[in-house]
RNA sequence: AGGCGCGUAGCUCAGUGGGAGAGCGCUACCUUGACACGGUAGAGGUCGGCGGUUCGAAACCGCCCGCGCCUACCA
């Protein structure tokens, strides 16, 4: 076997690395589910294997990465590679949203800097400008969700305005519209005066902000001296009052009721109405009501059969229904010259401070208006009801009670009560936008009758005559097209092989905020238009924030932009977002960063971004970041990168030499087993976690188990017999090396696949050409096609806690050496007398590695202890070290205090309870062993540091 | 206002009834042969407070304090 030993390069090169794999990977075919989407094989290994699906939640075509995306991708890839890996005919489903609003926007912008009015260029060319642009842009976050290392099947990729899509949405319209779930309704919505279209409840922001709150007088139609005080926070809508409105209970004004007052300004007569809407404890307990701009005066106007009066454009500028002199202002400008002429006439009686919550447009940010008109709205309550059937729950005097087991389960599962509490005060949809880019409504209205025809495609009626009717101007919020995705990708309305094969699909993972946006709505949508449920769990991460706690965000100037990591920044691309957003510790922030990062921020790579995320989930509410835990990742990938190095460069040096081929290795001895053993529990443990959607302790598993066990231990103690002249020694280490170093990278690949990848692109080819796999040898060439690693043994405790004596002997050395102060460099022989069955087996048969572990010459095993020695104790042995050669009398009296002093609180503590009846009468019986077993221990112990401590004492005089 | 969650080492967080843990940071020492993006040893905690349940509470229950998120209302 002639492989000529290679270099190992200090560091995985992930900048060539990574584009390179991904490549091989794409090449390979190896994200593919089994199955095309006619049914025709793919893979035959897998043509027949359970289906595992996950369909992506859509990136919007305007988006770019951020660290959300970053790692709720990284979860997705994490289980689809699991399960790829595990057996699972694996489907991860890519595409990208059309985002109605945002998309618009961008390109209005686009025009705007070229000059051109879109009102003027037309909705067609407008929309056909949109397109230009996705198919110039929109793919970009797909293309970083590729440089992340995402395994999607890049084949089927959708987008929401594809044409398949665009027909479930048809579909999916026509069919609500028909079972009467879709209706056309003249409805106070929330309205974008910048957009200048409707937006549902969830595209609204409400913050509390400070404002006015302003006492205005009505004066009575018939006796003009007497008024009313209305208190309002909105006076320029006072055109469009109908009624003033009190409590029917406020004996203040009780008396009132039925007369008249005349709007100031306008002259309007309207009705002094009762009403319980009308709080008395709020303003003066007068509340004007105005049905054309507000929810709950719409409501009262509907009670009292009051016709709404509307006051403004639909750019919230006034309308002509004001006096001359307030028409086409501004809302604003209206309420300050409207201020000005109350005041002039003494009509505003008070102004005073007031805090209330501002609704404004997700998109502009510019405060809603309430504005009354046509649009369309699904109705949610059947929808919602059949929801909550599916989770298990039945009504009850009139509240929802949980009786069966949920058919979809939330992770972490707090959030069930949340999606409840939303399902059960559910409200309409409004579904209609008032824009161009999107799916248009399938309506046609006719133009002298006004009838409505609704259907999937043009009716034969508006193909005849087609002057005699006009479609609908709206567009389906964005929502209507994403609340089908994992149907509609699949194929649905058609019973496609696809849709036959992986749906309903499996997992769903999403972050919170837009549980009832699109998860709750997608659950309706499956229940209503398949029956079924569009998937099993749906996984709830948590947000991620800053290093303080604060939500990453464009406006805030604090995320932290994942191809930063991936690619790299320097100290001005960092500052970049500060600058862009401005916020009103722009300078600090600047200093801060030049000063953390005064050369840029290095790059880390995918797996280190990667890693961090996963190694970082927690059940709490938000996951805090900051560049250095990335760089603690990238750490990480660098030590396993390290150690599976020198793995493999050994494996490299013995297929290197002729002299030892065809030498049977040694069988496995202890230190062995108790590898295989902490590698069996580490799989057992991922598995379960990643079964149970416990990421974070995944994480933990994994970095303890290459750190600490295959790190710092296993590969230790291999070192000498990785240079032993024992050709079966020799063989038989790098035999059970190489093969757990092979689990390893299974086991990590889901989370780290690039570092993985390449190293088992080394490890490997020379495995197989030494035949020292310790099973049967790997079917795949590429990790990615691997088999997730099973454990091999059930546990075995008893192989961990022999070694544990091991490791006990080698930290008790080393501590001696710290507190005496010897150098690494001096090497000493220590005395042991063995305690436990085990400890002289096990010290003997790993002499040699200990020796190194702990740089000793060598372990002699004495019956006694010699006078003017310094000891440290262990239930398994005795540890002697001779002091007059190396040890610091003083220190080591020191030393022996604490360690006395300790023991006496352990004692203390096992005295009390065994001293309590109690505790000996009720305690299992095993508890209490143990109390005593540990209590006798101590006091063994003690005893010895006792006397030990006493004769050192005296040699110090 | 209601709901949900959180409070454990300087920082970020594990720990669901029986000897207070990890990583980072800190201190001291170490260029030893995979790794200084490393190694070894160490310092550091009345587990937010009070009460209850229990033989035993960081954990379970109640109240309080502090923080965060969500929902609704706020003329």
């Amino acid at each position: 076997m002639a492989t000529t030993t290679r270099e190992f390069p200090k560091r995985f090169d992930f900048r060539e690395a990574e584009p390179r794999i991904y490549a091989r990977w794409i090449d390979a075919g190896a994200f593919r589910a089994a199955r095309d989407p006619e049914g025709g094989v793919v893979d035959p290994a897998r043509a027949d294997a359970r289906p595992f699906t996950i369909v992506i939640p859509p990136p919007n075509i305007t988006g770019r990465l951020h660290m959300g995306h970053a790692l709720n991708n990284t979860i997705q890839d994490v289980l689809i590679r699991y399960k790829r890996m595990d057996g699972h005919d694996a489907l991860w489903v890519p595409g990208t949203d059309h985002a109605g609003i945002a998309t618009q926007t961008v390109v209005k912008k686009q025009l705007d800097a070229e000059g051109i009015d879109y009102r003027q260029l037309g909705r067609e060319a407008t929309v056909e400008r949109i397109w230009q642009w996705r198919e110039q842009f929109g793919d970009q976050i797909l293309s970083q969700l590729k440089k992340m290392g995402c395994s999607c099947d890049w084949d089927r990729t959708r987008f929401t305005m594809d044409e398949g899509l665009s027909r479930a949405v048809r579909e999916a319209f026509v069919r609500l519209y028909e079972a009467g779930l879709v209706y056309r309704g003249k409805r106070i919505v929330n309205w974008c005066p910048v957009d200048r279209t409707a937006l549902s409840d969830d595209e609204v922001e409400k913050d509390d902000e400070r404002g006015k709150m302003y006492d205005i007088r009505y004066p009575f139609e018939d006796d003009p001296r007497e008024y009313l005080v209305v208190s309002t926070t909105r006076p320029e809508t006072l055109f469009g009052d109908v009624a003033v409105a009190v409590n029917p209970d406020d004996e203040r004004y009780r008396k009132y009721v039925g007369r008249n007052v005349r709007l100031p300004l306008q002259g309007r007569i309207i009705p002094v109405i009762a009403d319980e809407h009308a709080d008395p404890e709020l303003g003066t307990g007068c509340v004007k009501i105005t049905p054309a701009h507000d929810p709950n005066d719409f409501e009262v106007g509907e009670r009292h059969g009051l016709e709404p009066v509307d006051v403004m454009h639909e750019d919230a500028t006034m309308s002509d229904v004001v006096p001359e002199q307030y028409r086409g202002l501004d809302r604003y400008a209206c309420r300050k010259l409207a201020l000005r002429e109350l005041e002039e006439q003494g009509l505003l009686e008070a102004v005073r401070d007031h805090t209330m919550a501002i609704g404004r447009s997700y998109r502009s940010k510019v405060p809603i208006e309430f504005r009354l008109s046509d649009q369309w709205f699904v109705r949610m309550g059947p929808l919602a009801e059949q929801a909550l059937s599916a989770s298990g729950y039945v009504k009850r005097d009139g509240g929802w009670v949980r009786e069966g087991e949920p058919g979809v389960r939330l992770h972490p599962s707090r959030f069930e009560k949340i999606y409840l509490h939303w399902l059960a005060n559910i409200r309409d949809w409004c579904i209609s936008r008032q824009i161009w880019w999107g799916h248009r409504i399938p309506a046609w209205y006719h133009r002298e009758t006004g009838e409505i025809l609704v259907d999937r495609d043009v009716p034969e009626r508006v193909r005849a005559e087609p002057e005699r009717w006009i479609q609908e101007q709206d567009v389906l919020d964005t929502w209507f097209s994403s609340w089908l995705w994992p149907m509609s990708t699949l194929g649905w309305p058609e019973r496609t092989a696809d849709y036959e094969r992986y749906y309903p699909t499996q997992v769903l993972s999403t972050a919170k905020d837009i549980i009832f946006f699109w998860v709750a709505r997608m659950n309706f949508a499956g229940l209503q238009f398949d029956g079924r449920l569009p998937y099993a769990d749906v996984y709830v991460h948590s947000t991620i924030t800053d290093e303080r706690g604060i939500t990453m965000s464009k406006s805030k100037g604090n995320g932290i932009d994942p191809l930063t990591l991936i690619e790299g920044a320097t100290v001005e691309q960092l500052q970049q977002p500060v600058l862009e957003a401005r916020p009103s510790n722009t300078k600090a922030l600047l200093k801060q960063i030049e000063k953390r990062f005064p050369d840029g921020f290095d790059a880390v790579g995918a797996d280190a971004m990667r890693w961090t995320l996963i190694y970082s989930i927690n059940e709490g509410e938000r996951v805090r970041l900051s560049l250095d835990r990335f760089t603690e990742g990238r750490n990480f990938v660098t030590k396993l990168w390290n150690g599976a190095g020198r793995v493999i460069q050994a494996l490299e040096q013995e297929a290197a030499r002729q002299d030892a081929a065809g030498v049977a290795p040694a069988e496995p001895g202890d230190k062995d087993r108790w590898l295989l053993a902490r590698l069996d529990s580490t799989i057992r443990d991922c598995r379960r976690h990643l079964d149970g959607f416990d990421f974070g302790a995944m994480g933990q598993q994994l970095y303890h188990f290459v750190w600490n066990d295959f790190c710092s231990w296993a590969l230790e103690l291999s070192k000498t017999r990785f240079t032993s002249d024992d050709h079966a020694v020799r063989r038989g280490a790098l035999r059970v090396m190489g093969s757990a170093l092979a689990d390893t990278l299974r086991l990590l690949h889901p989370v780290i696949p690039f570092v993985t990848e390449e190293l088992w692109a080394r490890l490997r080819p020379v495995m197989d050409g030494l035949g020292l796999w310790l099973d049967r040898q790997p079917a795949a060439e590429l990790l990615v096609r691997e088999a997730f690693p099973a454990p091999r043994r059930p546990a075995q405790p008893e192989v961990e806690e022999r070694f544990a004596i091991v490791q006990r002997f080698v930290v008790a050395v080393r501590q001696l050496r710290a507190t005496s102060n010897i150098k690494d460099n001096l090497k000493i022989t220590v005395q042991v007398k063995p305690l436990h069955d085990a400890a002289r087996p096990m010290l003997e048969q790993l002499h040699q590695a200990v020796c190194f572990l702990a740089r000793l010459d060598a372990v002699e095993f004495v019956e006694q202890r010699s006078p003017g020695m310094a000891a440290q104790y262990d239930d398994a042995f005795e540890l002697y070290i001779d002091l007059g050669k190396y040890l610091d009398l003083r220190e080591e009296i020191a030393r022996l205090d604490k360690e006395i002093g300790k023991l006496e609180g352990s004692l203390r503590q096992a005295r009390a309870k065994l001293d309590n009846p109690g505790f000996v009468e009720r305690a299992p019986a095993e508890t209490v062993e143990e109390m005593r077993r540990r209590a006798g221990s101590a006091e063994t112990q003690l005893a010895k540091l006792r006397a030990t401590r006493g004769e050192l004492a005296e040699l110090a005089r």
